[in-house]
RNA sequence: GCGCGGGUAGCUCAGUGGUAGAGCAGUUGGCUUUUAACCAAUUGGUCGAGGGUUCGACCCCCUCCCCGCGUACCA
């Protein structure tokens, strides 16, 4: 009775059928071994009727959850290679995927990471149910379900149809599964469910599987790189008392131990700095970083970044390791060099383009920033062109025309350098002309993909970029970050010439996974807190509160 | 933030101001070489939530929630 009516069912929706249960459990003794007492179709049901086959196994002497499984053998190598293989007991497990049962036969397919194999199970082959080997027997297929993970141990063999196939003769449960695969043939399509479950989309999709992984090959690949050229990989806080390296707005949180409200981590390189100052010439860190800013297809609140500081070098030296590295992970993870992103194909096997940042706008527009002297002459060009933002300095006006013309024009990978320097408060400026920053971000499919320079050294020259950027800041209404001190006090201890460089992870993985939406390169993306009717009403939420209207 | 599109069974999707549908999955029975197996029977729905108009709303109107796309903001 209270597998039936117990907490399972407790929504109020159930109440009526639940007596209706109960009037026939009273009429006559139950039957454990069918479940048609309710064969409803509802999640609850089904849930409910897969909970019961567990409980059945039990009483049979069979965990529905044992610890421990004896796989010796992956799907993958079997099916690649037969030969070596036909003939030999094996076990292998992984998820059921499909089962066709056939009078006294049934074939099933399982999916492990490496790929689908198909059992071939047959009455006489697989027998009764062993409760001392956990070994289900033909008529306990029963209590098996599509999504159940199981292991099955048998001779590799081909079936008639020519299939490479384990012909089964232990079959044990490895994990009962309660709620359903979505549907075998179309997978999971709904966008919002795909972002919320992604583990489904996953155990539906295998290119979605295999994306993931290589995700982290190409990270694995990033370190492999850089620890082969001498960096060493440094853990740095994420929960920061100055939000120091940016200009973002940062989340805010509280450290209880310390009653101190602190910051989650807008960037790291001021720590990879002060590694610098420590005496470690070429450090990275792969790192998390929060921005509280807007979400679109390229801006995830939460990303990740390879950040690298390398002394005694400058930003030359920085591109040379960039254009390195895409060529590395493409080359040595993806296997390839060329890559399809937005209709255009990207090819990083040629030279990447070295380009300064004044010349992208005079070839687009025909306009010459360089040339300019006075700020009226460039607003004024910035008009001309229908542009008609207010421009703070002629370095301001040269970025707007940048980002409104030029940015999108740069297909193939491309570095561009020579920002001006008000927008480079952490670079160097050249030495050949000031107005310009030792500094260049990469460019791929019209995307910014990494920002680099020579970093600023000068702890004097700092403090009076940062002091004037901070006035900026507070009548931009205390956006930019308070001063950190303790950066510029490990500064006049000293730093050797040093270069970093920045490329955000998510969109090196959208290149070479070929995606154009970041939340198909991260696995969990930030989603609003939101719960289904239909588990509410399994898991007995109310959730009527969380529905009703909550602006502030 | 604004604009557009979407939310119907566990999944994939139709649908119309007048009794909510299909396929898959589920349940029951049959079938000893299947491949989205097949055959037969069968269950399953607060149509995202709340309000309104109407004799009658899944459909029309309003508010809200969630998702997507576009746009804006943003090292």
């Amino acid at each position: 009775m209270q597998d039936f009516c117990g907490a399972l069912s407790s929504g109020t929706g159930s109440l009526e059928t639940c007596r209706a249960s109960h009037r026939l459990y009273s009429a006559r003794p139950p039957r454990p071994t069918h479940f048609m007492t309710q064969a409803h179709s509802t999640l609850e049901e089904i849930r409910r009727i897969r909970i019961e086959k567990a409980t059945e196994l039990q009483k049979l002497g069979i965990s529905a959850y044992p610890s421990k499984s004896a796989r010796d053998a992956y799907a993958g190598p079997i099916l690649a290679e037969y030969e070596a293989h036909e003939g030999k007991t094996v076990t292998v497990g992984g998820r059921i995927m499909s089962f066709r049962k056939q009078g006294g036969m049934a074939f099933a397919h399982i999916q492990d990471q490496t790929g689908k194999i198909q059992l071939l199970i047959r009455r006489e082959t697989l027998g009764e149910t062993r409760p001392a080997d956990a070994a289900i027997g033909f008529t306990e297929l029963r209590l098996l379900d599509v999504g159940d993970i199981v292991e099955g141990t048998g001779k590799v063999m081909k079936s008639m149809r020519g299939e490479i196939s384990i012909e089964v003769v232990t079959l044990r449960l490895l994990t009962k599964t309660i709620r359903p695969l979505p549907d075998q043939w179309h997978g999971l399509k709904d966008r919002e469910s795909i972002l919320r479950k992604r583990y489904l989309d996953t155990i539906m999709d295998p290119e979605s599987h295999r994306r993931y992984a290589s995700v982290a090959k190409m990270i694995a690949g990033i370190r492999e790189f850089l620890n082969a050229r001498g960096f060493i990989e440094f853990q740095t806080p994420i929960i920061q008392a100055q939000y120091g390296g940016g200009t973002a707005k940062p989340f805010r949180t509280h450290v209880n131990a310390l009653s101190t409200d602190m910051y989650l981590a807008i960037s790291h390189e001021l720590y990879l700095k002060r590694l610098i100052v420590a005496g470690y010439d070429k450090v990275y860190t792969i790192g998390r970083y929060f921005r509280n800013e807007g979400i679109d297809r390229s801006h995830h609140p939460e990303f990740s970044m390879v950040e690298t500081m390398a002394a005694y070098e400058n930003y030359e030296y920085n591109m040379d390791l960039v254009e390195e590295m895409f060529r590395h992970l493409a080359v040595n993870v993806f296997g390839r060099t060329e890559f399809k992103v937005k209709d255009q194909t990207i090819d990083f096997g040629p030279a990447w383009r070295r380009v300064r940042m004044v010349d992208v706008v005079s070839e687009v527009t025909g306009v010459d920033f360089g040339a300019m002297t006075t700020l009226d002459e460039a607003q004024a060009a910035l008009k001309k062109l229908d542009v008609h933002e207010h421009a703070e300095s002629i370095g301001h006006a040269l970025v707007l025309a940048f980002e409104h013309f030029g940015e999108k024009t740069l297909i193939q990978p491309t570095l561009v350098y020579g920002q001006p320097v008000e927008i480079s408060p952490l670079a160097k400026p050249l030495e050949s002309d000031p107005r310009w920053a030792e500094r260049f971000e990469i460019y791929i499919a019209g995307m910014e993909c990494g920002d680099n320079w020579s970093e600023q050294n000068d702890p004097v020259q700092l403090l009076e970029t940062w002091r004037k950027a901070y006035k900026v800041g507070e009548e931009d209404s205390g956006v930019f970050h308070a001063l950190d001190f303790d950066f510029i006090e490990a500064l006049e201890h000293g730093m050797p010439p040093t270069t970093g460089i920045g490329p955000g992870i998510e969109r090196m993985a959208m290149i070479f996974t070929e995606q154009e939406n970041i939340d198909d390169v991260i696995f969990f993306p930030m989603m609003r807190p939101a719960m289904s009717n239909v588990n509410a009403e399994i898991f007995g939420v109310d959730i009527s509160a969380a529905k009703a209207p909550q602006k502030e």
